[in-house]
DNA sequence: ATAGGGTTAG
């Protein structure tokens, strides 16, 4: 009876009839105890097989070949090891059978290699082993992961007649020990291959990162017209999603749905990850929907798969729609949602996960301390994170970047580099990933050198092929100001680049004000068929705005509404501030009205560009519709608010603006509405109210507020203030030549000639150090540049015939050149010389040359407008009966028919 | 033999 249940697996009845055959005091013989036993050993009942061997010794039925081998499975199987051993020894006559419970045991254990000295005992004790052994053993020279010991077992195999099946075993107990060379020898050299053996080489090549093989061997079984079963399809699935090769992807799918496989759950799980990581999320989505019982490995896959595209949100949503089914998250659920938790900085979801964790039986290991370190330190939480460093049970190098990464990313430069250095101490070795970790600490310290020096180890440890270390390196470099040295990795030939190659030599340009290059790197990643992300198209954006290349922007355009970026808040505060910036206002408005999303960043940025256009009203207009909206208020949007005032001329309206800010906004005025207000005040001719105001500022008052005070004097020829101003600004910043040029312009206008020449002494022996002017000018899509001075223009010539025509003309109109912002020691005349140098005059004349009578022309200058320029370009304005649209450091100037929209120069 | 996982541009 009790055998019969056993051979059903009907363990417990077996136990059951066990029980009541005692209480009637049957004795049990050895057959029973063999039978009962087996039972036990079904349902891991350590007590109670515990209580049989004592009835077995009491009988004296221990040393029994087959009540002791059904003592040392059942020990073996409970993982009492030492058992298993103790009641082995006792067995005199030990047969094939026993061995083989003793290997399997070992196998299964933390000794693997107890197993095979098992293994090599028995047939010194003159036992041969059989199938069974050599099957047992398996598992743990796999574990071993040593080539030797396979390379022993190989031998074994073929001394042998075993079936054809053995070598599936050989195959995977090869790719699992690393040498999948000698995996696809035995693979290719076997006889009757079934799909067994397709489906563990393919495993295997995968294992072993043997991506391309893997996908090989998927068109093999297509070409001979094999049935794909679920590991081959499995396994091509999860190559091709490394890949990327969405492709492949496809015709494993299609091959799948005819095998009939595609919608187990085991195929459709690799299947929609394999989607996800090619980018075809919706496609993902719907491979999951489709699956009618979704485990918590279906889950945990579509969490992960949405959190590493980035789509955070609905990683978030999915992960609560699971919990809302009653399904538990598990360790790996969890390893897949708190990168979520981090990026979107969501403090309170990581720490109810962390608490789950806490109470559920989710330890902490390597990687789930690594992710919880890593959450943590993205959410800022730097003494959490390290606390939980400091006490993990284990860690890795990983655990390490993750730490270094965190300081990192957050602007704790000083603390990554610190920790980069503990983690040589403390024995590790930096990987890739440490690198590309501790780069962007130099960049948020701006420490060249100390980067320079990650540069030398990453050569040293040989890493500089791997792409992520070389976009890291790149970064650094074009951040740290070395845009040269970027430039030359970018362009090293054997470097095949990634869309995020071209997005940090995009980006890298735009920092170092090289928009011109932005542009043409641009053009250049389109032309090697890179399609721009959303982040090319954040960083492009800002070129054509700042080359107010209307053209450029507006193929820019085409590109977000072909990717779709159009509805992102990102791209729509780009775009309204490209249109801004490039003069047309109007397209600015229109898409600012139509966008869905606003944020205030949106607004800020509309503001920004009435006030850039001098249009103080719109912008006061605005503000209030802002604030009829609900939308937050910040302290850049005041900036904004104040310039617009300063530009249009609103003094009235920025005194009030200003006095509302803290009382009605609660926002803290801080040094740049401080500058504004000194600016506006002193551009009224305020000037005493100016100062007074500065000198009641509750901080200490920086070179910027000093600047705008020393400018208004200027423009009022207010010596006495002037001075004052300037006593602040060299004490501020001494070696700043430029407000001692200021100086002597305001001596030189009140006719103090004698302090003018002092000044000039002072500034030619500390030497001038200005940043160089610079125009663009936009002309049929080409953006051309001009430098001051620059004369190597292949028409200069032509460009400066046609200044001297035009200064011609403007001397018949009454027009005497003001040279005092010209600082070089020379006569008069050279002087009128050295004024055409200037950038604006050059990029006018050369647009003047190459575009048709009466087009207007678009000027962008990086500095201001000088005021002789601005006398000029108004007469210019004039003369060719052009209207011409100069944007400068501070704002627009429209000319047209001799006159400027800013009323004056200032 | 087989599906999900920890660090990595802006």
């Amino acid at each position: 009876m009790i055998r019969g249940y056993t051979r059903t697996n009907q363990n417990r009845e077996a136990l059951f009839m066990y029980q009541k055959m005692r209480e009637k005091c049957v004795q049990p013989d050895k057959y029973t105890f063999t039978f009962v036993l087996k039972a036990c050993t079904g349902v891991l009942n350590l007590e109670m097989g515990v209580g049989i061997h004592e009835e077995i010794v009491k009988n004296g039925l221990e040393s029994d070949v087959f009540v002791g081998t059904g003592l040392v499975d059942f020990y073996c199987k409970v993982g009492r090891l030492d058992n298993a051993k103790e009641v082995f020894e006792k067995i005199p006559e030990l047969d094939v059978v026993a061995w083989n419970a003793m290997i399997a045991g070992f196998s299964q254990s933390v000794e693997p290699l107890e197993a095979l000295r098992i293994f090599y005992k028995m047939q010194l004790a003159g036992i041969e082993p059989n199938l069974v052994s050599l099957l047992n053993l398996l598992p743990a020279v796999s574990k071993l992961s040593s080539v030797h010991c396979c390379r022993a077992i190989h031998g074994f195999v073929i001394r042998r007649r075993f079936p054809h099946f053995v070598l599936n075993g050989l195959i995977d107990m090869y790719s699992k020990c690393g040498d999948v060379d000698s995996a696809l020898l035995v693979f290719n050299r076997m006889f009757g291959r079934d799909g067994v053996s397709w489906g563990t080489m393919m495993a295997g090549f995968v294992r072993n990162s043997c991506l391309v093989e893997a996908l090989e061997l998927f068109d093999c079984i297509k070409r001979e017209k094999l049935d794909l079963n679920q590991v081959a399809a499995v396994s091509a699935l999860l190559a091709a999603a490394e890949t990327r090769d969405l492709e492949k992807g496809r015709e494993i799918h299609e091959y799948s749905v005819r095998a009939g496989i595609d919608s187990d759950i085991l195929v459709a799980t690799p299947l929609m990850t394999m989607y996800a990581k090619c980018g075809e999320l919706e496609k993902a989505k719907q491979i999951f929907e489709d699956i009618p019982r979704k485990d918590i490995v279906v889950w945990s896959a579509v969490i992960a798969a949405f959190v590493q595209a980035g789509c955070l949100k609905e990683g978030l949503s999915l992960f609560r729609q699971m919990l809302r089914e009653n399904l538990k998250p598990n360790r790996v659920t969890v390893l897949g949602i708190l990168p979520a938790c981090g990026e979107s900085s969501d403090i309170n979801l990581g720490k109810s996960i962390h608490c789950y964790m806490l109470k559920s039986d989710i330890g902490l290991d390597v990687s789930t301390g690594t992710a919880l370190v890593a959450m943590y330190a993205k959410c800022r939480l730097f003494s959490v994170a390290h606390a939980l460093f400091s006490r993990l049970p284990q860690e890795d190098v990983i655990t390490w970047n993750a730490l270094i990464n965190g300081y990192a990313q957050f602007g704790e430069g000083r603390r990554a580099m610190e920790m980069f250095h503990q983690l040589r101490a403390a024995g590790y070795y930096p990987d890739s990933g440490t690198m590309v970790g501790v780069l962007p600490a130099c960049v948020t310290m701006n420490e060249l050198e100390q980067g320079t020096c990650i540069h030398g180890q990453i050569l040293k440890f040989g890493f500089e092929a791997d792409i992520h270390v070389k976009n890291a390196l790149i970064n650094m470099y074009a951040k740290c100001g070395s845009v040269t040295t970027a430039e030359y990795l970018f362009n090293e030939p054997e470097f095949t680049k990634d869309e995020i190659s071209w997005n940090i030599i995009i980006a890298g340009y735009m920092q170092n004000g090289r928009a011109k290059e932005a542009i043409s790197a641009f053009h250049q990643m389109r032309s090697e068929g890179v399609w721009p992300n959303l982040v090319t198209i954040v960083s492009i954006l800002p070129a054509a705005a700042f080359l107010a290349a209307l053209k450029q922007g507006m193929a820019f355009h085409a590109y977000v509404v072909h990717t779709g970026f159009g509805s992102n808040v990102l791209v729509g505060n780009s775009l309204v501030d490209m249109y801004a910036k490039c003069g047309r206002l109007d397209y600015s408005e229109e898409y600012f009205d139509q966008m869905k999303n606003k944020d205030t960043v949106s607004w800020n940025v509309m503001l920004s560009g009435y006030a850039m256009h001098g249009l103080g009203k719109a912008a006061m207009a605005l503000f209030l519709r802002m604030q009829e909206t609900c939308v937050e208020v910040d302290s850049v949007s005041f900036v904004s608010l104040l310039s617009a005032c300063r530009h249009g001329g609103l003094i009235e309206e920025g005194r009030k603006v200003f006095h509302s800010m803290n009382p009605k906004h609660k926002i803290e005025p801080k040094l740049e509405h401080y500058a504004c207000m000194v600016d506006l005040l002193g551009r009224a001719g305020e000037m005493d109210e100016a100062l007074n105001f500065i000198q009641n500022m509750p901080m200490a008052a920086d070179a910027v507020v000093w600047g705008a005070l020393l400018g208004a004097s200027r423009m009022h020829s207010n010596v006495q203030i002037g001075e004052i101003a300037l006593g602040h600004l060299v004490s501020l910043e001494p070696q700043n030549a430029a407000h001692h040029v200021v100086l002597s312009n305001i001596y030189a206008q009140s006719g103090r000639w004698g302090d003018v020449r002092k000044m000039r002494k002072s500034i030619s022996s500390m030497g001038l150090k200005k940043i160089p002017g610079c125009s663009w000018v936009e002309i049929r899509k080409e953006v051309h540049a001009f430098k001051v001075g620059d004369q190597t223009h292949p028409q200069f010539d032509k460009m400066r015939q046609l200044w001297n025509d035009l200064h011609e003309k403007m001397e018949r109109i009454g027009y005497v050149a003001d040279t005092s912002c010209v600082l070089h020691n020379v006569e008069e005349e050279e002087k009128e010389l050295f004024l055409f140098s200037h950038s604006e005059r050059l990029a006018i004349t050369f647009a003047l040359l190459n575009t048709e009578p009466g087009m207007p022309i678009n000027i962008v200058k990086n500095l201001r407008v000088c005021l002789d320029c601005h006398i000029t370009i108004k007469l210019i304005s004039q003369i060719t009966d052009r209207k011409i649209i100069v944007r400068d450091a501070s704002r627009f100037h429209h000319f047209e028919k001799g006159t400027c929209s800013c009323n004056d120069y200032w």
